[in-house]
DNA sequence: TCTGTGACCGCGG
DNA sequence: ACCGCGGCCACAG
């Protein structure tokens, strides 16, 4: 019997308890940072399978647009929002700077 | 084995 | 800047 491959979703959680507060990254980035370079779907799916309590910092993915992947409106949207503007993320008309934020795209201006 | 689905991504129009 | 389309990876039926 085939179980699902909690290998990769391990190595996402992994990879996304390792950023920093205040900072956010891609799904693809986090999937890149846990050695599965185009499997930003499973990083999606990996998050969306997460418990409630959990102590990860799901919060700090977001999709490459810096936008939120959440429906918008859902209860889970403004969390997430909430969560990071407590850390610093600024939101600017519902979009992240990921140029200021984004933990691997180093800032500059 | 084949088809459909998803907290995605990037390119065009 | 918004929308649509194809591509990608892993899983469910």
């Amino acid at each position: 019997m085939k179980q699902p491959n909690q290998q990769h979703l391990q190595a996402i959680f992994l990879a996304l308890a390792s950023v920093p507060a205040g900072k956010v990254v891609t799904y693809g980035q986090l999937a890149a940072m846990a050695g599965l370079p185009r499997a930003a779907r499973l990083a999606g799916r990996a998050l969306r399978d997460l418990p409630t309590g959990t102590n990860l910092p799901w919060h700090r993915v977001i999709n490459a647009q810096g936008r939120i992947s959440l429906p918008e409106g859902s209860e889970g949207q403004h969390r997430q929002q909430t969560l990071l503007e407590a850390e610093g993320v600024v939101f600017v008309k519902g979009k992240i700077n990921l140029r200021r934020f984004g933990w691997l795209a180093q800032d500059d201006a």
